[in-house]
Order: structure tokens, then sequence, then C-alpha cells
DNA sequence: CCCAGTTATCGTATGGGCTACGGAAACTCT
DNA sequence: AGAGTTTCCGTAGCCCATACGATAACTGGG
């Protein structure tokens, strides 16, 4: 289930966050024995390979050879430490930035994005325990939002956020999906189809044909024939594509030699509400505004 | 975060969640002083107010009136609980059955889902600390399947899962976003804008602008004026409005009258093609495993 | 009416989790 | 050498789930 611990203060979790462009060390005390990067990367170690709760303080610690008390002088709670390790891993992708080659046209560049952010859950798939609301406000999240926005350019400005956060929103869902896979793969020592398959007295003694017809008729139809995991990747791949398809509709330098059955959707994408921007004066004006990723 | 419990055994869990179904009662031995259903429903009630972490067997069995190991007669663990919650919610949206009636074409049957689903998670926000792959195989759960299936009856049988799926996935997601804001809301204290408010810091002190073009550009165009849940209620309505219009045009009755353009994109919709070819690569990596969500 | 059989109740104990607190240790600078 | 500062970490308190075994409460048979 997704964690949720308690709220943290920014003022201790940005500048953690940020610590690499803040490079000034104290000259004065006991010098420390570990470095926060030590503590995260113990802690991606473990939830990589035992999952999220077991890279719990005692453990994290034991594997660094310190006190479980010692932790706490490099990060406030353990909500904080996995706050950094979320954003770590955000960060790893390497999405190319602002100066990097792209490979190809806007689309290819989304399905890098999709590409990556599936690996990422494959090789960590504790991040599905994690929520990704109110994200670690870091350099990995927002390297993420930059790309993903960079890659839209084409689309009015109007229009730009809502097609990112919207993609954004369903990359991240299907590759949830896919490390929730991978974690109950592991701790069950059972893949999908041995799970199905241990469930087949669900069929026979349980389920009720009279309550589910359109479930019956597609089964007989041959409409489950694809396994489960098959069923995902297909439902990942058309939603994606049809999102990117919409999407694609709205970008100016399509929008002129479209038929008028496509132009119709055009319409009210947004909404009236999202094409009445009240311009903000400058990015001095950011504090207090409110962004959001996904 | 996400709860992953241990694996639950079909032959316990199954006669748990269709216990409605079996109404036999032993006639011997000393009378029990709760039901299943007191258990389920003093959890749900627990976890509504105060998260699903707050559902713990001792509080639970506190608001019964009975002592904490009393629950082990009537719930094999805390993780069969955990699923007799889900799928009795899930259950509650009380979707149209075989017989029932509609609201109309399917459009408006698929937006039913949504709401109801939203919904869901708004009243019981504790649903999204839980995974939902490898679903309680419960009435509940079947009968969101077969719901949403019987409103798609006019998609192709080897597209129909498929999109299926994929709607559920895109809804599942959509409202599992809302449940944890719901959580974080009253967890916090904090609204979602005083939130991002209380972190105007990060664009004043650690934000760089070169190394983030698009989101400045964006910034200074009044691209983000919309509070975050604006812009999550505006993603969720541009995405499912998109993958509904793309999976209408799969439909029997509408292909024909369709410009070239449109149908062009139809081919290969459940087709081999379907999945990226460098995603495909990286998928067979694991073999042999899930299913998913729905 | 009593007792065997059966089922439900629940007290105790074990082992895990996070972290507040306060004292000890290790370093620099004067 | 001593003061100041920072890190280290042992103890203890409070939460959690649940294995085990004793006890309570009921039914049906004699």
């Amino acid at each position: 289930m997704t964690e949720f611990s308690g709220a943290t203060d920014p003022d201790r979790i940005l500048p953690l966050l940020w610590r690499h462009r803040t490079a000034r060390k104290a000259t004065t005390g006991r010098p420390p024995r570990l470095s926060v990067d030590d503590v995260v990367a113990a802690g991606i170690a473990i939830a990589d390979t035992d999952g999220l709760a077991a890279a719990s303080m005692a453990r994290v610690a034991a594997r660094l050879g310190v006190a479980t008390m010692t932790l706490y002088t490099y990060v406030p709670s353990r909500t904080e430490l996995v706050e950094l390790m979320v954003d770590d891993v955000l960060g790893g992708r390497r999405l190319p930035g602002p100066g990097d080659e792209r490979p190809g046209p806007w689309r290819d560049q989304i399905q890098l994005y999709a590409d990556r952010t599936l690996a990422m859950y494959r090789a960590h798939p504790w991040l599905s325990e994690v929520s990704r609301v109110r994200p670690p406000l870091g350099p990995g999240m927002l390297r993420e939002s930059e790309y993903v926005l960079s890659t839209l350019g084409a689309v009015p400005v109007a229009r730009r956020n809502t097609a990112a956060v919207t993609i954004v929103m369903f990359v991240t869902a299907a590759a949830r999906q896919e490390g929730e896979n991978a974690q109950l793969r592991r701790a069950s020592g059972q893949s999908n189809d041995a799970w199905w398959g241990q469930r087949g007295q669900l069929w026979e003694q349980w389920f009720d044909v009279e309550q589910h017809p359109a479930m019956t008729e597609l089964w007989n139809a041959g409409g489950f024939d694809r396994g489960p995991d098959q069923q995902a990747a297909d439902a990942f791949a058309l939603g994606l594509r049809l999102i990117l398809d919409g999407i694609s509709v709205q970008r100016d330098d399509r929008v002129a030699q479209l038929p008028d059955a496509l132009n119709a959707h055009r319409d009210g994408l947004a909404g009236d509400d999202l094409a009445h921007p009240s311009r903000r004066a400058g990015q001095d004006d950011v504090a207090g505004q409110q962004r959001h990723d996904m």
C-alpha cells in the first residue's frame, strides 16, 4: 500500500534535496563518517531488493555499519529519507536536458520518457509504494517536468500544461502497475499467470454466469486469451497512442490541415477555462504560486 | 505508500469474499459475537476517517468492543481484512448490473463509471493505499469488470478487452490521485494550494532558470495559473476524452463513416505492432509475468 | 441434568518498527 | 590543554501483527 508519512518541513527538505548545489561543510566539530548520499544510496539498495518497508532505519544503518540513531544526523526522519530516495531515482533517468540531443520528433521524445520511466519502475519497484502527489521538489522531479514540457513546444501554451500533466499521469500509472507487479512477483515468488491459475476455482465455484454476461461472452469469444501481462502492455500502448494522437491534433502545425471531424474535437479541448491566462508579470512572482507535476 | 502484504490463500479468501452466497452457519459451539461484515465495516469506518494504517487490528477490535485477538476468528490476518474492505467498497458503487437501466449511450455509461469511481475514492481515500494489481476476486471487483465490458459491446471482441483495461487503468489512476490528495489534505491539515505556497522558496532559492527553460517560458506565459487541483481535473477530463474518442473510432457502427485520416489510426490497434519497438525489447526481460489491475 | 464436543474469546509474549532524549566521543581552534 | 562544536549511539517508550494456549460459552446426546 502507499505510504503516507508526515508532512515535511520545507526548510529542512529543500536544502537536502538540492544539497549538491551547496557544498559548504562544517570545519569544526567531529567529522561525519557518512554523507547524505551514502544514506540515500543504502536506502535505495535495500528497497530495490527487498521493498520499501525493508528499508527501515535500523536496516539502512546496519548496512552502513553505524547505529540506527546515527542516521538522524543526516536525515530528519524516515519520511525525508524516502523523499530523497525518490528524487534521486527520478533524476537517475537522465532525461535529456535543455542543450542535449533529442531522439527525433516529439512523439519519439515522449516515447523515450515513457521507456525510461517504465525502466525506472522496473529497476526500483518500490517507487510504486510512494505517492507522487505533493512530490519531492528536487532536481530529479523538476528535470522530468522540464523534459516533458520541452517536448510539447508546438502545443499552444494554454493547453500545454494540461497535455503534459495528462501524459505524465498516464505514463506514471502504467509504470506504477509495472512496479507493483515486480514487487508482487518477488514477494510472493509467484508469476501473475501462476497467481491467476491458483485461483481457477473462482470460475468453477463462485463465478455467476447470469450476473456477468458481458464477461462470459467475451470469454467465449476468446477475448481473454492474451495473458494478464500482455493485456496490461496492450492497454498501455493503446492509451498512450490515443492520448498522443489527441494531443497532436492540438499542435499548431497540424491544426490547419486536419479534416473538420477532428477540428470539432479540438474545440473546448481544454475548456474555455483554460484559455484565459491571467498573465503573470515576471518569474519573480513565482513565489506563492503553485505548479504541479502530475 | 502502497501496502504490500503477504500472499493470501485462495481457499480462505475466496469463501470470505463470496460469503454472502453461502449462508450456512455452525449450529454447535460458542455463538459468535460479531460477523465478518461487522469487522469489515469497522475497518472501513476507521480507514475512512484516519487512513488505512489506523485500521490496525487493535483499533478495529477496540471499536467493536472485543479483544484484538478475537478478530482472528473472523479473518485470517490483516491482509485478508484489507482485501475484504476493498471488495466491499468496490461493490458499493452499485454500478448497474445486467438487467438494470443504463444512463444513455456508451460514453455516458463510461462517464457514470468514472464519476462513481472518483466519488468512491473521495469517500474512501485509503483505497489509494492499496495496490490494485492482483485484486480481490470478489463480487465487487467482478461487478466493475462486467459493467465496463458491457458498455463496450460495439467494440469488436478482439479489441474490446484492451479498450476496457485502458479505460479502467486511466480512471483508476485519476481516482487514486484524488484519493491521495484527500488523504494528504487530512493528514497534513493543509490544502494543496497551501502546500505549494509554503514551498515558494523553491523558486527563489533553488530553481535554476537556465536548466528549465520550458518551464520558465510556460510560467511567464501564464501556463501554470490554474492551481494543482484544477490541473489534475483538466488532465483527467482531457485524457478520458481522448481515450474515448480513440475507442469510438474502433466501434463497428462508426468505422465506415470516418475520414481516412482516422481510419489510418485504426490499423494495428490490437495488433502485434501495439507496443513500441524499444519498449517491447525491455519488456521481454520481465517475461512470464504480470497482469494488472482492471 | 450433566458432560463431551465444538466454537469463540482473549491474555501473554515475541519481535519488529520509529524516534525523543541525553550523554559520550571526536574533531578544530585558541 | 580547554572550550566549542559536531557526530555518534544506548536506552527507553510507544506503536504494530500475530503465535500459542488457556478459558468461556454454547449444542446435542445420554
